[in-house]
DNA sequence: CTACTAAATTGGTCTGACCAACAGGCCACT
DNA sequence: AGTGGCCTGTTGGTCAGACCAATTTAGTAG
């Protein structure tokens, strides 16, 4: 029958679901902003017409989404912006079950020539010298013989917020988290480190220069090296 | 003072967050499988000494990520591999206050060369059959005057499959969520349709042919092309 | 063996309660 | 004026028990 394929699933609709989009709906018109209290919970609950355990259940969510945040005894907050709570959801869905790192490897390897080319394209004297900040930190890591893991991370991040485009900053930081969690090893060894840095130094400069596709290519070269070692390091494990 | 800094904010621990942790751990090393059933929830709540509240919250946090499906009077299944769900918890993730939709299509456009060169590499006979099923399906579309946005959609979610990278496909999957959900408005035009189901013809001989860098490339033409009557639309409106 | 029915199972929701953490005011002391 | 301790109301976190609705399963009539 073609009629069939017409039909929709019925969608099982449940409160919290109902409730989940209310608040949604409230932040996206801007009638919530960042930082504003919501009702206590008691409070939401009898004006939703709603029990306070299906009320917390879409709080949760909420909460998960990293659009809300709650703290015994003074309230929940709207919390729009607050990165890292996104981030980790995105990372956990990634890191899933059958993903290998190389799979959350290769989509940054992706993903970063690309941000690159838009940081060079769009970064400001801000960015910049936090980039500067960034590798600075790397630099003393390396020195004092550490990975320089952190300052690694601070600076690919200060590199995607000069995109500004946060959805790819999301994405960006889900992807280190993900990394993270698994224990990366790739940035152990010296050499690899002092690499890393030399990378971040040339990059910097073409990113101060605006040099689009410099930058894109020098990104491209640096992630190329990172995977080499990666891959060394996990053969050799 | 310097020691300032080495302070560490106390890591409020909750009781549906420590579930979520198990749960997750013994889906990690394996110990639940895709389709297994977990035990009811009152039992289930017993063996691990908390209420059914708590337990319920932990619930909803799985069920949001897709690691989980409840179904009344059935039981909560096991869900990995269930891309809707983590997709469109990503795509909530992503479509939150201030990204615009140029944020998530700037994402697609950096993806997608990376994702054409990919599948290109790797995509076998099977894969290459769901891309022309897709190209089928947008073609049929086009010609009864469609806009052919399931076709386009199916033969992109074809492509990431063929890239065997199961995070890369979330991803996508999430973008192409974020930007259905915004009313994407750039396949309307019948000029529009015609010039996708061309370039993604072209894409797929390619991809048959494994031509990565020529794959790249028609993708990177391909989405070129689609931002700027994106930006007509946009601009038009 | 089939088709229908009734009971048991299970998730979804509700109610009311108690605990612990926090904010804000008050007060003694410095 | 400022600091620190204390009290108290507010609020999130948790718990226990109950009922409803959807679904499965077993049983039963045909």
């Amino acid at each position: 029958m073609a009629t069939q394929e017409q039909l929709k699933v019925i969608k099982r609709r449940r409160l919290h679901e109902d409730i989940v989009e209310q608040i949604r709906e409230l932040v996206r018109d801007g009638s919530l902003k960042h930082g504003d209290r919501l009702p206590p919970e008691r409070e939401m609950a009898e004006r939703l017409q709603v029990s306070r355990s299906s009320l917390r259940e879409a709080m949760r969510a909420l909460e998960l989404q990293g659009m809300v945040a709650s703290r015994p005894g003074a309230g929940t907050f709207i919390n729009t912006g607050q990165f890292d709570a996104m981030a980790s959801v995105i990372a956990a869905c990634l890191s899933d079950s059958e993903h290998t790192v190389q799979g959350v490897f290769e989509m940054r390897r992706i993903l970063e020539p690309g941000i690159a080319s838009l940081a060079a394209e769009r970064a400001t004297e801000e960015d910049i010298s936090h980039m500067e900040a960034a590798l600075d930190e790397q630099r003393e890591q390396v020195e004092r013989g550490e990975s320089g893991v952190a300052g690694d991370t601070a600076f690919h991040f200060a590199l995607a917020k000069a995109t500004y485009n946060a959805a790819l900053l999301k994405v960006v930081m889900a992807v280190a988290d993900a990394l993270h969690q698994s224990r990366d090893r790739s940035l152990q060894t010296q050499g690899r480190a002092r690499r890393s840095l030399a990378s971040h130094k040339t990059m910097l400069e073409l990113v101060r220069a605006h040099d689009c596709e410099g930058a894109r290519q020098a990104m491209e070269h640096h992630i190329s090296v990172i995977e080499t070692s990666h891959t060394e390091v996990e053969s050799a494990a």
